[in-house]
DNA sequence: GTATTATGTTAAAAGTTTTAACAAATAACC
DNA sequence: GGTTATTTGTTAAAACTTTTAACATAATAC
């Protein structure tokens, strides 16, 4: 139930109606075609001539096509199919990580149309807008680069201003009030460009994933373990942001307000707790230096070393490992009582040592929830093979074709 | 930008962009009456023609009645001036508590109209109910006994089943699972029932009130600390509600997980630091017996009367407030760093002492907070004058006939 | 070949918003 | 005091919806 704002409303026009139904039959095309005009009618429990109108629509705005007919052995006129038109234009997902920078190409409704390409990760954001507008002209296909491109999706570990397209703060690239949109905008002119934080889009990917569809996740949260700990989280069907796009930093809740400094400036940080880095640094013994978060991370030694030693019988390493998972339940255990979502994804490299851990993670859990329900709140993991993060960008620039009109 | 549901949408039908700007109608009435039918054209961009008819549906179905003329100096002919007709039915409040309930009735769009009675709550259920009812009807003055009641809306401090309108767990007054709504419509059959958690009905109570129209709070918090901590969430202008309706126990998040023992058996939760029963335990330079929480309730030492002594000179009682104070504001950095609200309200007793403990909850919310943005969040004290909980529930049966239609 | 059945289209009906014209009412003006 | 200007509210017609009903199309079943 949401409230009329009176200070900033939709009317309903004329064609609003007409509007709304063009947005669900996308949607219903999308998640099952192909499918035939007599189908979308069972499907939005209407008659055929409200769809055939609505379809004839979008066939001339070229968003729809149509496809071969159906031939199951039924009595009957054979359906035409319909697809969402895929091939108007393309998309672009960019990916910004500490050490690497990803991306790839996508068709408009994100089926991956190149290859998966990444270059290292310039911190100078002048240099880095130059490799990364090299590699995209590199990157889209020959075959489409006269079709139009539908826009730039860009996720960035770190909070941004998605108005103005800025980087406000990205402790991991040391980038504070960076302007990535008006140094793209200067390569690439005309082109609809989006910045977003890396947890939120991971939410966004799930959300709009295809796949999802099955279940009906109003609520879900994503949590993604890598450097620092990125969380995004889904409210009533739509990404929470808060006042300043800054919202769903669960990684910086306390676990204790004075254990282990963490790099934000406070003490006790969830993130200080379950961060590869705080494995890593646990494993060796040693406390995280505030100052110097690189100086391990550029070593050669990595968590996905870490689980292997756990897996190849190093008893300090596993006891890392578990240790980091209590702590990685309990928190999770906060964000539970706090949404109480239907489900979590759980992306990051730890995932893969998840049968290791995941005992320690669920009694951590139910240790702090406050139900039974929200003690066996279901868990997902992501694998790094499905690039959430990507799928994320992705999202940022194709999901608005497809989402429901502002009414009321 | 949300998402349509494939499983689950609303097809836009004939009648639909009347519904729509129906329900906009009557939000404007609701929020600026006095108001003429010119008015509303301007106030909606849209023409006279259209508000005509949209307003004779509505005062064909007495949702509306005309009032007197206005006369303003100017040339013209003079509006005739349209309010919601709050005469047609009248609602029952109703706010549960471990030692109090109280009640009272408003008309249809929540203007109080009784007095607000009170009495002792009764721990079993039947006697409880049977108390309720018989102040119910004697509240309900004698002048409108004949006008329909639109329903009654209950607040309890704890966990509730909206769908099914029992109460899961209210620690405060040893229910669990207790069927309130079944008890209650044997009293009163075919008027609705609405149950709900106290957090959540205060959050509802400021989207909901008329003077919050002036802010357009898109995401608020509520924060009320008495016997424990209650948390209600707007997101996106609608209340956060979690698959299981749990979603918003903040109140157990931990400031350190080896800290107090709390009373829900873990430890540490910020409720066992700020709960009225913390502040008077440190007070007293004891700790919080887990199983034994009316012990000291019970005493007849309160909360009021510490702020009464650390008003008048009691250092100690001083520094129990501050310590608390401290705690406050480092819990609520955590709700600002996860929902990034644009304000908070604060309900509860401590906020008489808002004077005395301001510094050190600013202080410590500046201290854990990531931006200097979230640093500065306002926070707005809701006295108890106010009535918080009644405006609440009054809220759960007024609103719906003000919210938006369910579309797409 | 004919009957049956499902798909997709078309014309008309019914319900919206929108436009334009008009009636009603009142202050300002000469 | 009469006329003009201006604002409010209504009404009729236009434009754009969904909905209903009838129909053409195309295939299988008999």
């Amino acid at each position: 139930m949401r409230r009329i704002n009176p200070q900033n409303f939709t009317l309903a026009k004329r064609g609003t109606s007409r509007e709304i139904n063009r947005q669900i039959v996308l949607t219903l095309i999308r998640t099952h075609q192909p499918v035939s005009r007599a189908d979308l009618a069972r499907l939005m429990d209407t008659n055929r001539a409200n769809v055939t109108f609505i379809i004839n629509e979008l066939l001339e705005e070229k968003l729809v096509r149509e496809g071969a007919q159906g031939n199951e052995k039924v009595r009957g006129r054979k359906p035409t199919f319909l697809y969402v038109n895929s091939n108007k234009s393309y998309a672009v997902a960019v990916d910004v990580r500490a050490s690497r920078t990803f991306l790839m190409v996508t068709d408009s409704i994100g089926k991956q149309i190149s290859d998966i390409v990444s270059f290292a990760t310039e911190i100078d954001p002048q240099k880095f807008i130059n490799t990364l507008s090299a590699n995209i002209r590199k990157a889209v296909p020959s075959s489409i680069k006269e079709s139009s491109c539908e826009g730039i999706g860009i996720v960035v570990p770190g909070m941004t201003d998605i108005k103005t397209g800025r980087v406000l703060r990205a402790p991991a690239l040391g980038w504070v009030d960076v302007d990535l949109l008006v140094l793209l905008r200067r390569e690439f002119e005309d082109i609809p460009i989006y910045i977003e934080n890396s947890g939120k889009a991971c939410a966004l990917s799930q959300i709009w994933a295809t796949r999802s569809d099955l279940h009906t996740d109003h609520d879900l949260v994503f949590v993604s373990i890598s450097d620092g700990v990125g969380v995004g989280v889904i409210i009533n069907g739509e990404l929470m942001r808060g006042k300043h796009n800054t919202a769903g930093e669960f990684g910086h809740l306390p676990l204790s307000i004075d254990g282990l400094p963490c790099l934000c400036g406070a003490n006790g940080c969830w993130e200080a707790y379950i961060s590869n880095l705080a494995t890593i640094s646990r494993y060796f013994g040693k406390k995280i230096s505030p100052r110097q978060p690189l100086s391990l991370e550029t070593a050669d030694f990595t968590i996905e070393d870490l689980i292997k030693r756990a897996r190849t019988g190093d008893g300090k390493a596993l006891a890392a490992l578990h240790l980091t998972a209590r702590y990685l339940g309990l928190g999770l255990a906060s964000i539970i009582n706090a949404i109480d979502p239907s489900q979590i994804y759980l992306g990051g490299e730890i995932t893969e040592a998840w049968d290791l851990i995941e005992p320690q993670v669920r009694d951590a859990i139910k240790e702090r929830t406050l139900t039974r329900e929200l003690g066996v709140t279901p868990i997902r993991i992501v694998p790094a093979i499905e690039y959430p993060r990507l799928r994320g960008a992705v999202a940022l620039v194709t999901s608005p074709a497809f989402a429901a009109p502002k009414v009321a």
